[in-house]
DNA sequence: GCGTAAATGAGATTCATTCTTATTTTTAAA
DNA sequence: TTTAAAAATAAGAATGAATCTCATTTACGC
């Protein structure tokens, strides 16, 4: 199953013009079996675990060519390293609440502020090819134990 | 009129509880009298030029101290290093447009969109304190010469 | 299997930001 | 105005994320 997969992923990777080397496939591999939103760091370590040949340099620029053909997603919480995450369809994109105490991230998505951001961008003859809303503030956990 | 607008800022620096030193009043000056979202080494080399009692630490302690008042705001970009502005009144927020191929970023505000967020924050329980939405895209003049 | 272009590993490098320590300023009170 | 204590500053060292270098290895079309 694990040799399906990874077929599968080398497959992407082509579809995509990129060289199916055993180091991407184990990153969007790792990718594909979380929710979590990792920093490069955090990447690196974990394939680390698994794998014995993996360096920083590679995880970044795996990570920056898969995000150019956006199979992985830059997210940028303002904490001063990028997460990533895979890349979710158009249909799944979301937005972030970002508690200030504890760090934990919700997930949303408003339909009517999509909206907005597109009436927005025509009013000022703009065109969009990405956008970034986060909001920052405590969430319901943080608020109970001041 | 120098003179004047020095003694108002101290007034503003010690009403919230800052030391109304030389630096912080310059700097406070600067932002005060432009439109223009300077990043840290900017408003040092800024500085430099008008008084040369200026370090780059103390631009980076000053900007923070005067942020924790909400003196001045932090702006993300994205680009890895943050930009500041003169804080504005609530009434006088605003969101951005960042044109991925010249840089130039057009300020907007949609109050539409406002109240969606308040309304994402109240669905979760949030109790937001600042939020950051930026569109990233091409602006009108860079889609004219390709 | 072979050759070549592309990708990788290891570590050096860059760049924004933060920290350290000795010195200088601010400010409140004498 | 002088003075003392606390806070802020200057200068440069230190940190940490991200990028670059270059010698070596790997992917993959032939």
């Amino acid at each position: 199953m694990s040799a399906a997969e990874n077929q599968q992923l080398k497959q992407v990777l082509r579809e995509h013009e990129l060289k199916a080397t055993t180091q991407r496939i184990a990153l969007l591999k790792l990718l594909d079996a979380t929710h979590e939103h990792f920093d490069a760091e955090e990447i690196y370590l974990e394939l680390l675990k698994k794998q014995k040949n993996v360096s920083r340099a590679t995880v970044y620029r795996s990570l920056e060519a898969l995000a150019e053909q956006d199979l992985v997603t830059r997210l940028d919480f303002g904490d001063g390293r990028m997460r990533f995450e895979r890349s979710k369809g158009e249909d799944e994109h979301h937005d972030h609440l970002i508690c200030e105490e504890c760090g934990k991230v919700i997930e949303f998505f408003n339909l009517e502020m999509e909206a907005q951001q597109l009436s927005v961008c025509e009013e000022n003859d703009f065109t969009p090819s990405t956008h970034t809303m986060h909001i920052f503030g405590t969430c319901s956990d943080c608020k109970q134990t001041p």
